[in-house]
DNA sequence: CAAGGTATTGAGAGCGCTCTCATATCCTTG
DNA sequence: CAAGGATATGAGAGCGCTCTCAATACCTTG
């Protein structure tokens, strides 16, 4: 099968090269017969402008890189990435862009690929997911002059100049710890993860609500974990000792692994410790028990990302574009409230 | 920051465009020190080859486009497929491939991207992960002459022709259920997955292994899940009425929902029940028991795509490249033989 | 029905690279 | 040291598209 041209599809249909283009690009001033006539071509012959031509010659490729730094890389476990993945290449699809992939393992790996990134013009534009703080990739990618949009909230220090999607992290442990509280649970832990700004904020709504119900914050009451079930499973373990009655947990993935140490320990969930988890991921609710947690909206999230940084190529990129997603609290068994 | 092109480089370094282009594709026959001083100027510049231009020039991208189709949307839960995107980012920047990703979730959306994917030359090969049995997707694009490798077996009716990279099945399982009826259990269930040929071999892979020991497969202790965990969850729950002493699960997804329904009966697990599941994914090691599983190379998957994809795209494509890579049996406390 | 627009189309010049072919430079060796 | 062959470099012609500008076709209206 003969690769055709634009030249070829207007020979055929008895116009210029720039008359197809016209088509092609919906341009005005077409009188219809023509349009009609040109359009019956392409679709005939099943004539696909080619992408390099039209990159080179219109300086845009209709590419978009999805970077996701070496600090995540083990985090890919964690359920949420694969989500955010296919919420972008879904909104890509519906928006004519190509989602490119870039995951960096280690830092090498990521300093080898991110001049050929931002340099060689295959990418229009980058979806940063790195809420990690003090990430090198982004402060590196600011002296470039490439659009991006960050997935989570930047750092405070810069969040300024970035634009960025994220989900309102505060609010959202704010009312699964409100909701703890109400149900009369005092001894509420928190486990809680570092270096990244969605736990900075889940632990800031955490503070607020015990706060302003009264209730002091006992550092004994909270733990590091990272993003991990295995993760949460241990940390929970040391938790235990503490005699918590109830627990937030800033995933769900951490949630798990708490109920399971809970369990190892011989107690139940709800009935001795209640837990609560965060971001609503597929598994929470046919956990056992149910999950109650806080849903984060995944592809509303992708979608913006996606709409923004078209909006930021098309347009001016100035001023930077924050867009900040409301959660809901989701109530399940796991923390007591329904059964 | 001005965009520099191969004529500025040459200019600097006191060069033509041509020697320039030689420079940065290795070419020989080129002084040494005229090598160098190009060199230099590159790296001082930072300068990246426009990658529209070369893609229009040199008739070839550099991009494969990795195909999941809509057939297997809700399977992205599974970690499976995280972990092979992983894997084949990894193995595409290793050489110096861009990795572009085309997840489908409805027949139409696929129906919309295909034509573009093959016909636009942004892309030059796929990597298609489909080993559903027929996959319209597969059908499709082999009436191009895009090259294609894919992820799995696909059905015997056209493997011949298809080049593909897939991890001993049959084998695999073999291996598991011969592990149990070496451990004495004799009423060996199986959780099985339909319409998937890795399924369809790991099936076969039980049956040879019951059937090498004398030991006769009852159709009954056999049930058909998804690739989740709450399917695995529900299949068990069916299969448990039978009472087997010991499940063969045809994932670890499916195995640890096995392990809940089992618990969830009041039953232990391997005690009552042992249980083998199949990838070893990480949350295996850390399940509760460990479970004991067939050890599948994903990265080593992925690599293998992308070296054979390289080798297709550079060479003829003639023969069809079939690749079959060794699975071992990792044994864990899932099983009863360890503690 | 001519003049002066406006709507529609075509021609041409690149976009930045690769690749072939011609030219220039460098060694050999007799 | 001249001739012949190898080696090294440059010039030029595209790759298939977009976009500007000029040319043509089509309408108005006085």
């Amino acid at each position: 099968m003969k690769r055709l041209t634009l030249e070829e599809i207007g020979r055929i249909a008895g116009v210029s090269r720039s008359t197809v283009s016209r088509v092609i690009n919906d341009h005005p001033n077409i009188r219809p017969a023509v349009r009609q006539r040109v359009e019956d071509v392409i679709r005939q012959t099943g004539y696909q402008p080619n992408s390099a031509a039209r990159s080179l010659a219109s300086r845009q490729s209709r590419v978009f890189g999805l970077v996701m730094p070496s600090i995540l890389q083990s985090a890919f476990a964690d359920p949420y990435y694969p989500l955010v993945i296919q919420a972008i290449s879904h909104a890509c699809n519906q928006h004519d862009y190509t989602p490119a992939l870039f995951l960096f393992q280690t830092p090498e790996e990521e300093e080898k690929m991110s001049q050929r990134i931002v340099a060689s013009g295959l990418i229009d534009g980058l979806i940063i997911t790195a809420d990690t703080i003090n990430s090198t990739f982004v402060s590196k990618i600011q002296q470039y002059d490439i659009p991006f949009v960050q997935i989570g909230r930047p750092p405070t220090s810069n969040a300024a100049s970035i634009s960025y999607v994220d989900v309102d992290n505060e609010a959202g442990a704010y009312l699964a710890a409100s909701h703890l509280v109400q149900l009369g649970y005092r001894r509420i832990g928190q486990l809680a993860t570092a270096h990244n700004t969605a736990g900075a904020d889940r632990d800031a709504g955490y503070r607020h609500a015990l706060g302003d119900r009264g209730l002091e914050v006992d550092e004994a009451l909270v733990k590091v974990s990272d993003f991990s079930e295995a993760g949460g499973y241990q940390a929970m373990q040391a938790l235990l000792d503490q005699q918590p009655e109830a627990i937030f947990a800033q995933s769900d993935a951490i949630a798990l692994g708490a109920v399971r140490a809970i369990r190892d320990r011989g107690l139940r969930v709800p009935d001795d410790i209640a837990v609560v988890g965060f971001d609503d991921m597929p598994l929470a609710a046919n956990a056992d028990p149910p999950l109650t947690t806080v849903r984060q909206p995944i592809n509303r999230t992708g979608m913006l990302a996606v709409e923004t940084l078209i909006d930021i190529v098309r347009t001016t990129p100035e001023p930077a574009r924050h867009i900040v997603l409301p959660v809901e609290l989701v109530i399940r068994a796991s923390s007591g409230a329904v059964y």
